[in-house]
DNA sequence: GAGCACTGC
C-alpha cells in the first residue's frame, strides 16, 4: 500500500454506496479499492486487453460514403411549386426523381420486401445492402402504403381508453447529418415538402436542436438517441407500425440498446400494442447476418418463427481492386510505405492518386516529411508528387486540401490519411491504396475507469473497407503492408462500441426504461458482467438507482438530461441549496459536452505563446473547469463581434456555438424539471468575474459526480490516484500543466503515452471525503 | 509538452 490514506467514508457509514446486485451486495470502494498488484501494472493490463479479442459478430463499412452531399434547391423548388398548385417543375422532378429510383438496385427487389412483412403478426426483415443500393431511401417509401401501416383505434386492456396504434413509419440513423439528409431527399422524391407541423407532408425528420415533422407524417427519419428517448414516453413505440434501423453494422451503443428494446416488444407479442403488428427492419452494409438473425428469433411467436424472419441481400456497385500483401513481415512500417509510394509512383500512370493509411498525425508528418525529401531527387520525366496530410486535427483548409485534385499538371497526390479516410470522408481521384494495417483504437477499462487510445491492428472489415477506397472511381490497386497470413489472422470486425466504452449511461437508460434487471437484458454482444455491475455501483454513488437497484426519481430525471449521467448528477448535486449553482454548472457542463475542445490546440513555438497572453483574462487558477466557465460567460458578455473575440483566444467557434446551443436546451429541461426556477436574462449579461467562494462550491459540487477521479500530491511531486493508487500526471492541455496542487479532481482519464489526467481542477483533500459522505 | 475517428440525447 503506498503511503497516502485515501478518505476512508465507509468506516463511518458502512452501508452507504452499497448495492444488492442479485444475492450479493457491493459497495463502490470494492470496486475501486487499490489492486492487489502494483500500479505500474497499468499500462501493461492495458496492452494486454486491446490485444484480447473475442468473438466478432458484425463487419463494418462504408456509412457516410452512402450519403452524398445534397443539393436543396430543388426541394425549395419544389415548395414553392406546391404552394402554387401543382406546376410542371414538380411533374419534372418527380418523373426525374423515379428514373432515378428505377436504376438503384433496390428497385427489383420492392416485392420481396413487401412480401416479407406482409402478414398479420410481428415480423422481423434483414436487409443486407451494400453502398449505394438505396435501401435508406427506398425502403420506407416502399413500406408506407401497405395495408399494415394504418392507424387504429384500439383499447390495449379491457376498459381502458382508447389509443392510437401505428400508422407511421420510423427510420433511425446514427448521425444528424444523415437522418436530415435522407429525409430532405425522401421528401423531394415523394414530393412533399419537408417543413414543420403547420405544414402536410408524407416525410419528417427529428433530431437534437432540429425537428421538422410536416402535419400527417408518415415516415420519420430520426437519430438513434431521439429513438431512444422516444421509448422514455411511448415503451412500445405505439405511433409506429415498422421500425427500420439503418446502419446496424456501425454498431454504436444506442443501437445495440435499440435492438435490445426492439426484441423486447416483439417478444411482448402484439397484444401490448392492441394487437397492432409491430414490423422491424434491420438494415446493414456487410452485418454478420447469422448474429442479428439469431438476435430475433425467439422474439417472435415459436410457431410462425420460419415465415416470420426474413433476409435479404441487396448487391452494391463496386469496382475491382487487385490486392497485394508482402511475402514476409516488415520491420519498418514507416520506411516500407514511403518505398511503397515511390515504386507506385514510378510504375503506374497517370492519372490515379495514393491514399495511405497510418495510424496517427505523428506518423503522418514524418512520413511526410521523408517523401517531400525523396522526391526531390526524382527524375524530371516522372510526374511530381503532391503530399497531403488528412487527420482530424488538421484546420479544415487543410483537410479540404485533400480533396481538391492537384493543381499542376503531370502530378500525382499522395494523400497521408489516418482512418477519417476510411469511412468518414471519400478522397476523390484514388485509385492506389497502401495499407499499413494499424489504427488507433479507444477503449474503456471499467476496472480502473480509465481510457486508453492505442495503435493495434486494424479488423478485417476495416481492411476491405480501406481496400475498397482504390475502387470507387474504376478498378484499382491496393498494397498492404503486411503478409497475407496476418490478414487472415485479423479478427473479423471491430469490437462494437458497447464492449469499449463505458456502459454507465447505456444502464442508465435501461434502467430508465424500465428493465430492473439489467444483467438479463437482451443485448447482442453483452459486456462483461463486471462492467455492467460497475455501472451499477456507480449509478448508486450518484443516486440514480437505491440500495436494490431500483430506479429513483432523481435517476429518472437523470435519464431525461441530455448529458452524461456524471454530468447529470452533478446538476441535480447544484440544485441543492448548500450549493446553488446550477446556471454555472450548465455553462462548464455546455463547454465540455459540445465536441471537441473549445480550445484549440496551438502547435507552434510562437503561436502558444501568443494564445498565451490572449487567453490569460479567461484562466482561472482554479484549473480548467472554472477556466471553460469564465470563456463561455467572457463569450456571452461579448458584445461586438463574437468571430473576431474567438479568433484572437484561438476558440473553435463551431463548438463555442454548439455550446450556446447545449446551454439554450440544458436552462430550458432544467426549467421544466424544477432544476432551475426562471430563465435567466437574455445575453449579453455582463460579466462579472467568480468569487473564490463561488469557485470552491463549484468545484465541490462536481465533486458529487467525480469523487473516484481524484489523484493527491505524492512527496516527488507526481500525482497519485485516490482510489486504485494510479500514477496520474495532469496533462499539457490543462491550465494546470505543471503545477503542483494538494489534491486534483479530472474529469477524464485517459493513457496515451502514459497516465493522462484532463479537464483538471485543484481541489483540497477534504472534500473528497465530505463528497463521498452521506448524501 | 500532447492530439485514431466518430456520434448522440
Amino acid at each position: 500500500m503506498a503511503s497516502h490514506k485515501p478518505p476512508r467514508p465507509r468506516k463511518q457509514h458502512p452501508r452507504k454506496n452499497a448495492i444488492a446486485i442479485g444475492n450479493r451486495t457491493i459497495s463502490l470502494e470494492d470496486y475501486l479499492a487499490p489492486p492487489r498488484s502494483k500500479s505500474v501494472e497499468v499500462s501493461k493490463s492495458i496492452h494486454r486487453g486491446t490485444e484480447e479479442h473475442e468473438k466478432q459478430s458484425t463487419e463494418s463499412s462504408d456509412t457516410a460514403g452512402t450519403i452524398a452531399p445534397h443539393s436543396f434547391t430543388s426541394a425549395r423548388k419544389l415548395r414553392s411549386g406546391q404552394s402554387q398548385g401543382s406546376s410542371r417543375h414538380l411533374r419534372d422532378n418527380l418523373q426525374a426523381s423515379l428514373k432515378t429510383q428505377k436504376t438503384l438496385p433496390i428497385w427489383n427487389y420492392q416485392d420481396h420486401i413487401r412480401e416479407a412483412l406482409h402478414g398479420s403478426e410481428n415480423e422481423v426483415l434483414v436487409l443486407i445492402g451494400e453502398t449505394g443500393s438505396g435501401k435508406s431511401t427506398q425502403v420506407p417509401q416502399i413500406l408506407y402504403k401497405e395495408p399494415w401501416c394504418k392507424r387504429h383505434k384500439v383499447r390495449v386492456r379491457e376498459n381502458s381508453d382508447e389509443v392510437t396504434v401505428g400508422g407511421n413509419i420510423a427510420i433511425t440513423q446514427p448521425r444528424r447529418v444523415a437522418a436530415t439528409t435522407l429525409a430532405q431527399r425522401v421528401s423531394e422524391e415523394v414530393g412533399t415538402p419537408l417543413s414543420n407541423h403547420s405544414y402536410e407532408g408524407l416525410v419528417g425528420y427529428s433530431v437534437r436542436f432540429d425537428h421538422k415533422i410536416p402535419k400527417g407524417a408518415k415516415i420519420r427519419f430520426l437519430t438513434e438517441g431521439t429513438l431512444l428517448q422516444e421509448l422514455l414516453r411511448d415503451p412500445f413505440l405505439r405511433q409506429y407500425s415498422a421500425v427500420i434501423v439503418d446502419e446496424v453494422h456501425e454498431r454504436s451503443i444506442d443501437v445495440d440498446l435499440l435492438l435490445g428494446f426492439l426484441k423486447q416488444i416483439l417478444t411482448a407479442g402484439a397484444s401490448v400494442r392492441g394487437g397492432v403488428p409491430l414490423k422491424v427492419v434491420i438494415m446493414s452494409a456487410t452485418a454478420d447476418v447469422e448474429a442479428v438473425k439469431s438476435f430475433f428469433e425467439g422474439s417472435l411467436a415459436d410457431a410462425s418463427v420460419r415465415e416470420s424472419l426474413h433476409v435479404l441481400h441487396i448487391q452494391g456497385r463496386q469496382f475491382p481492386v487487385q490486392v497485394s500483401h508482402e511475402a514476409q513481415a516488415i520491420a519498418d512500417v514507416q520506411d516500407s510505405l514511403v518505398k511503397r509510394i515511390f515504386k507506385i509512383h514510378a510504375e503506374e500512370p497517370l492519372p490515379g492518386d495514393v491514399l495511405a493509411f497510418l495510424s496517427g498525425q505523428e506518423e503522418i508528418e514524418a512520413a511526410k516529411k521523408s517523401i517531400e525529401e525523396h522526391a526531390t531527387t526524382l527524375p524530371s520525366n516522372l510526374p511530381k508528387i503532391k503530399v497531403l496530410p488528412l487527420y482530424g486535427q488538421l484546420s479544415l483548409e487543410g483537410q479540404r486540401e485533400a480533396f481538391l485534385p492537384v493543381s499542376e499538371s503531370f502530378s500525382r497526390k499522395v494523400v497521408l490519411a489516418t482512418n477519417i479516410a476510411e469511412t468518414s470522408v471519400t478522397v476523390p481521384g484514388v485509385r492506389y491504396v497502401v495499407d499499413c494495417g494499424k489504427a488507433k483504437v479507444k477503449q474503456f477499462r471499467p476496472r480502473i475507469g480509465m481510457e486508453s487510445l492505442l495503435a493495434k491492428p486494424i479488423s478485417k472489415s476495416s481492411a476491405v473497407q480501406r481496400t475498397g477506397r482504390a475502387g470507387r472511381e474504376g478498378p484499382g490497386k491496393c498494397f498492404r503492408l503486411y503478409t497475407e497470413a496476418s490478414f487472415e489472422n485479423l479478427q473479423k470486425a471491430d469490437l462494437p462500441e458497447i464492449l469499449r466504452n463505458d456502459v454507465l449511461g447505456a444502464v442508465l437508460t435501461m434502467k430508465a426504461r424500465g428493465i430492473h434487471d439489467v444483467l438479463s437484458f437482451p443485448l447482442m454482444d453483452p459486456p462483461e458482467r463486471e462492467a455492467i455491475e460497475k455501472a451499477l455501483v456507480q449509478l448508486h454513488f450518484l443516486g440514480a438507482v437505491d440500495d436494490d437497484g431500483t430506479i429513483t426519481l432523481a435517476g429518472k430525471v437523470m435519464a431525461r438530461l441530455p448529458v452524461p449521467a456524471t454530468l447529470s448528477a452533478v446538476l441535480l448535486a447544484a440544485r441543492r441549496s448548500s450549493f446553488d449553482c446550477v446556471l454555472e454548472a450548465i455553462d462548464i457542463i455546455s463547454c465540455i459536452t459540445c465536441g471537441e475542445d473549445i480550445f484549440l490546440t496551438i502547435t507552434s513555438e510562437e503561436g502558444r505563446e501568443e494564445t498565451e497572453i490572449s487567453r490569460q483574462e479567461l484562466q482561472r487558477r482554479e484549473g480548467d473547469l472554472l477556466t471553460y466557465l469564465t470563456t463561455i460567460r467572457v463569450y456571452s458578455a461579448e458584445n461586438s463581434d463574437r468571430t473576431q473575440w474567438c479568433k484572437r483566444k484561438k476558440i473553435n467557434i463551431r463548438n463555442m456555438k454548439q455550446a450556446m446551443n447545449i446551454r439554450r436546451q440544458l436552462r430550458g429541461i432544467c426549467i421544466k424539471e424544477k432544476l432551475l426556477d426562471e430563465a435567466p436574462g437574455p445575453d449579453p449579461q455582463p460579466f462579472t468575474p467568480l468569487s473564490p467562494e463561488k469557485a470552491e462550491l463549484i468545484l465541490r459540487c462536481f465533486l458529487r459526480g467525480f469523487a473516484y477521479k481524484t489523484a493527491l500530491l505524492a512527496p516527488d511531486g507526481s500525482f497519485m490516484t485516490v482510489y486504485g493508487k494510479h500514477p496520474v500526471a495532469i496533462h499539457p492541455g490543462s491550465v494546470l500543466y505543471g503545477q503542483k496542487k494538494e489534491a486534483i479532481m479530472f474529469l477524464d482519464h485517459v493513457f496515451t503515452n502514459k497516465s493522462y489526467a484532463k479537464k483538471v481542477s485543484a481541489i483540497q483533500a477534504s472534500w473528497i471525503a465530505e463528497a463521498l459522505e452521506v448524501k
